[in-house]
DNA sequence: GGGTTTGGTTGCGATTGGCAACGATCGGGA
DNA sequence: TCCCGATCGTTGCCAATCGCAACCAAACCC
């Protein structure tokens, strides 16, 4: 097998696995509110986890145009599952965190999720597991320049 | 590091596989032809790769809707990148494959693409990239089942 | 103080894909 | 052989997503 033979592999993995996430995150999305939309979650999933956060910083984090952000904020104010304040230290913007609704949905779904990952990656050593994602992010590092 | 934080970088990273490889897709497209949308260009791929094939053997390959696949290769023979001719086997399907248009332009943007590569992955092993490749198909199988 | 930068909103349009209805063809069993 | 269900592909419709650009307000900096 030539290293450009493994590099079309790579890319057939690559896309398969892009058109899966997709599907697993719409499930997601789906069973944290009837009416999330799936890439609004993993807005939401940053939200949660990263406490409150400027739209600004998500936009740099995404990689995704800062218009697309602000409708997906409304998006999730909406379903009162995130809360706007204003920003202290910064007049133009404003702080974003979670409800408690959605923070108690969010762990409803965590902790169904991780019982449906540990069933699908029990046989990953931990060992296994961080390489791989150390290996993922090398990928990505070696995207970001093309 | 617990498993659960191992797991949420997994999925921190492959948040930015998703949108970083959503971008290189769509600069790729556009170096094989000025109106080639994103898409399309998977399929273009695949269907340059893997000789005359029919349009429902990419419907479960990419796991997509025929309708799409449908509409894309509508779009990739007013481009006269694809041909299509009825499947002698079978009066329902239609084989498709590339033009010799089509092969010149994918075999121009392939050659530029893997010296960008070698550039990107030239600090990759073969074993490594291979291992890696391995461990891709590991995880995507993992979530064939949510 | 005034020009520039930054944070965010909004309108517009392109891309993408899911769903469903449809026509044509195939294949297997009565 | 004939018919019924399955398969292949097309099309209309629509929702989701995102990039681009114009815009406003606040902050920053010289």
């Amino acid at each position: 097998m030539t290293r450009a033979d493994t590099i079309r592999e790579l890319e057939q993995e690559v896309g398969v696995l892009i058109r899966r996430v997709r599907r697993v995150i719409g499930v997601r999305a789906r069973a944290v509110h009837e009416s999330l939309q799936p890439a609004s979650y993993l807005i939401l999933a940053h939200i949660n986890e990263n406490g409150p956060v400027r739209a600004s910083s998500i936009v740099e984090l995404f990689e995704i145009d800062k218009g697309a952000i602000s409708r997906q904020v409304h998006h999730l104010m909406e379903l009162g599952l995130i809360d706007r304040a204003p920003d202290p230290d910064d007049g133009r913007a404003t702080l974003l965190k979670v409800t408690d609704e959605g923070s108690r949905r969010m762990k409803d779904v965590a902790d169904h999720r991780r019982k449906m990952l540990d069933e699908q990656l029990g046989d990953w050593t931990e060992q296994e597991l961080s390489a791989f994602v150390s290996e993922l992010a090398r990928y990505n590092a070696s995207l970001s320049d093309f």
